[in-house]
DNA sequence: ACCAAAATAATAGCAATACTACCATTTGCA
DNA sequence: TGCAAATGGTAGTATTGCTATTATTTTGGT
């Protein structure tokens, strides 16, 4: 099998391979993880490593010996362990955004559209997602757990200067776009959006952890859609 | 001036003291904080210092530097840096609990309670807040910064065995059953309310550090009572 | 005022973490 | 074939997170 560089892929039954380019703000990396066999195992195994033993307990070190490979390798793709997390974090956003585009294509109503937002935002793995080396559901649950970190530090300034958070404002100024279509005289589409991206997150995290703080049962993802698409529903109805 | 122990101290211009006892559940610490002059001044300076540099970059080590006393020390009040967080994030929910109930006092109308409950979360030390060893403002800007990071970690189904996030859902919950008064068919009160208090965090964030994020203004913490009022009154009416 | 018990300080040490540096080997490709 | 880039292997350092031991101070009771 030949080597595809920078791509992901998406499959489908007929006989037709679309090559989709998730693109990562470059100063987030050292050398572009999807460029190499060993940048994509690195992102492969950091995915599944995060999602089984947790942010704060993985280093470079078990994910080097995960992989067979070390330490030392791992630091000419990712400055740091949290370098990496906005990598992936990056990542699920931006591929959000191209299952919203995707399928909200086409559909005239905003509201509709709007619809499909919440969806995409509570529960995007029913959306196509069979990617070659990228486990979409582990990434999920990562995001769910953890992306809260990727900005909650003191380096955020920074961070946001070098535009690491591009691709997490992009996905919330599409879904604002469909608020201000439905009421353009709400004043904060943008903090509703926000609100119930991050939403999306607690919920489904306090359904498993936490569960006095949530109607919501663990695993019923569908009441997530449900509670946040009638909350912005009824924010923008007049 | 004498040792006053377990007390927190709230101040009137009239002659009178109110002692107030903010209980945090007595499995976060090994040796009760309160009960020492160390103890108190870890709390203290563990707030300047997390407030100052960030709970990733504060250590005990740091910390007890800043104090005039030693790791050991501290040691001997919590198990390590994670229980602290936990014990000033619960002291925070404890104490937006009494100003809670403090506030909404004798306030008949539910719909008055519930704004009152969205200024109590989004702008707390706009209530009386001058308590002896406390700076209620920098404990906010923790809470704003770092409290997800309390149950945000593989531990949290631990943690929340021990009790460690009652505080939170107390608060929670009172705020819910005003919800409940005013729309008794709405599903998801708890939610909701959850997602307002995470929301009230996350927005003030946001104004300051990813200012697309949001529409709200950094340091207008009127816009973001506004906006999580005017959002809990629209989701609840009929 | 004095003694015993408790609390704290001082010091040391250890294993793990978060890197950095250096050099040897392999691989890709011109 | 040969050169450059990528990777592997090894080592080393400073810091972190924590424990143990002992010395000193503070305290509360008689």
């Amino acid at each position: 099998m030949s080597d595809v560089g920078e791509t992901c892929h998406f499959n489908y039954s007929i006989n037709l391979i679309i090559l989709i380019q998730i693109r990562i703000n470059e100063h987030v990396y050292l050398k572009d993880p999807e460029s190499s066999k060993l940048g994509r195992s690195i992102v492969t195994h950091s995915i599944a490593l995060i999602d089984e033993i947790g942010f704060e307990q993985a280093t470079f070190k078990k994910l080097a010996e995960g992989i067979g490979s070390t330490e030392a390798s791992i630091y000419r793709y990712f400055e740091n362990k949290h370098k990496l997390l906005i990598y992936l974090v990056s990542w699920y956003w931006n591929w959000l955004e191209y299952q919203l585009m995707f399928s909200t294509n086409n559909v005239p109503s905003a509201e509709d559209r709007l619809k499909i937002a919440m969806k995409v935002i509570s529960q995007p793995h029913t959306f196509q997602s069979d990617l070659l080396h990228i486990d979409a559901e582990a990434l999920h649950r990562i995001v769910v757990g953890e992306s809260p970190k990727a900005y909650l530090s003191k380096e955020v300034d920074g961070d946001n200067k070098e535009g690491y958070f591009m691709s997490y404002k992009r996905l919330c100024a599409c879904i604002a776009d469909i608020c201000r279509e439905i009421n353009p005289t709400y004043a904060y589409p943008t903090a509703l959006v926000s609100t119930m991206v991050e939403s999306a997150h607690n919920q489904s995290f306090f359904a498993q952890h936490l569960p006095r703080l949530t109607e919501i049962k663990n695993g019923n993802e569908n009441e997530v859609t449900e509670f946040l698409t009638e909350v912005v529903m009824r924010v923008l109805k007049n």
